[in-house]
DNA sequence: GTGTATATGTAGAAGTGCGAGGTATCTCCC
DNA sequence: GGGAGATACCTCGCACTTCTACATATACAC
């Protein structure tokens, strides 16, 4: 199978990491390959995206990181979200069910059948 | 009211140009008021990301443009969508619906519950 | 010891939206 | 005549994010 093709919008891996992050400490290798899994591989979050991403997040004050074994033995970031981290979480996911909403209504536009 | 808050995606203002050129021949402006409109206010196209974005689109190939005189009486630049631009369009769709998809699996995590 | 998966990181290029500014016409109203 | 506001177009530069490519290091299987 050919790899999935990727073009994230600008704003939304923020969005992915941090709800990714809600399941408790996690290192960034493995909020990749959660993203990647639970999204049935229509989104592949590339390495260069990812961790300028999590510094972003940590400079923010949205993440808090610790090193700490992982599950392989080797030292690994643990990311964890702050309560700060958590108000940023609901206001961006409340706005992309706006968005979302948004663009579905002009999409909308052509078809006036709800099938 | 507050002015609508804004914070678009990237990528999705042309997929939202494209959507609305569809609906016949509409010059930049009427494009923009369309586009507030049919989101009942959720998205606002800001004139600095119009025009710079309808001359890519052209410059693309998926819009072609025609000087015409406008409702108002005014002179307007008029967009058509070319056999290029909608199968961007239906692409672009395509790929909306795919990501909306991946996003609503992930933010889907923590509630197990609908409702 | 060679390759693969794990795990983190940086540098530069490319693309995109936004803010701030500019130009011009038309209409309404005083 | 003159001002305000809507219509209608445009450009410049900033800020930001993603991607490609590269670089490093450990653990494990063969």
């Amino acid at each position: 199978m050919p790899p999935p093709k990727n073009e994230l919008p600008q704003g939304t891996l923020d969005l992915l990491i941090l709800q990714v992050a809600t399941l408790g400490p996690i290192h960034g290798y493995a909020i990749a390959q959660r993203i990647q899994q639970i999204s049935r591989d229509a989104v592949q979050v590339l390495q260069g995206s990812l961790y300028p991403a999590l510094h972003r997040l940590e400079n923010k004050g949205f993440l808090a990181s610790e090193w700490k074994d992982s599950e392989t033995g080797r030292e690994a970031k643990f990311y964890r979200l702050t309560a700060k981290g958590r108000r940023q979480l609901k206001s961006e996911t409340e706005n992309w069910h706006r968005l979302s909403e948004a663009v579905g209504l002009i999409l909308g536009l052509v078809k006036g059948e709800s099938s």
